[in-house]
DNA sequence: TATAATCGAATGATCATTCGATTATATTTG
DNA sequence: CAAATATAATCGAATGATCATTCGATTATA
């Protein structure tokens, strides 16, 4: 409802409605209509650090983890579009502000994965926001363009193993040390 | 309104009380909340794509034409950081659709860019889209960092011309031929 | 005198949330 | 075992607030 409406989309009647169930029951389980979206998205969140966490080591080369990352991503996105959707709703309105601040295995795993590929002289030293924007900057713009099925240019896009891995050649030639 | 409350933040009702007009005013200037908030888009867009073409040349040499972009755009934002939230909140909602599928000079002048850069054999031939998510990608994600003050690790992070041209000589050197 | 702007109050719909009652399930007791 | 009791889930209807929008009347400007 949410991602097809809008968060106005989202009513506690309507949703009721949806699911067969009366709209006072909802209210057993979640304390407000606030309540509700904030568990949606910190499970939404859950999950998507989970999966993006598999099969992944802070030390493996930055090479081998950096495409990890960005193949584990991709695929806990195409399974859950609208998951995605919807998270990245809820993280450009004004709902989110505390949320995200806490420290989480996820967060402590990146960071540890980009020191040491810092210490092994792979990359370059840079500011951690400018190593991040050009780390995934590309591929989320990329995952978007797939998800709208449109480019630029309104023709319909869609994301290949060609073009990612074109794309993280990019991203990779720029982040190395030569 | 809406940037601080989402778009449930805006009601007719409260916008007439907050700018000293009646309810009914408002729908002598606008058939409906759907239509004031489109039109407010669409002139949040024009204001920006103008700013975005300011000394702008579609046969500027590449390296130029981009930081260009890259310069006319971040003043652009940081000049109206509301408006930029709003944009940004109005895309990543189901609310768009059709609107950005019309050519604008702005859009026009973009593709005349890039394909010049291509055929002087500057840039590398590459997807459109693998194009745009490199040379921009990197550049949004550092803005939104500026804009919420706050990187991954939650401390505060601005904006420094420094930064910004560390990051550029990266896309750069991601994009141009060697 | 004509036209344009603005108004306040009303309408009916929908909203999040609450309440007391009812039903289903689990546990205890005889 | 069955009957009695406790606990957990679910319910429909109601409440008061707020919503977008409309209308006929009033005020300002041409």
């Amino acid at each position: 409802m949410i991602v097809s409406h809008g968060f106005e989309g989202l009513s506690m009647q309507k949703l009721a409605r949806e699911v067969k169930i009366s709209p006072s029951t909802i209210y057993v389980y979640f304390e407000s209509r606030e309540d509700l979206v904030n568990k949606l998205y910190i499970s939404v969140q859950e999950k998507f650090e989970k999966d993006a966490l598999v099969n992944f080591h802070s030390d493996l080369n930055f090479e081998q983890g950096l495409w990890l990352q960005w193949s584990n991503r991709l695929k806990n996105i195409i399974q859950f579009p609208l998951e995605f959707r919807f998270y990245e709703q809820f993280r450009n309105s004004p709902l989110i502000d505390q949320n995200n601040l806490r420290p989480t295995r996820f967060v402590t795993a990146m960071r540890n994965f980009v020191s040491n590929a810092i210490l092994n002289n792979e990359i370059k030293d840079l500011p951690p926001e400018v190593f991040w924007a050009v780390a995934y900057g590309p591929f989320y713009i990329l995952v978007k363009f797939h998800l709208d099925k449109a480019t630029m240019a309104g023709k319909p896009f869609s994301i290949t193993q060609q073009k990612l891995k074109q794309c993280f050649e990019l991203v990779l030639s720029a982040l190395k040390i030569k």
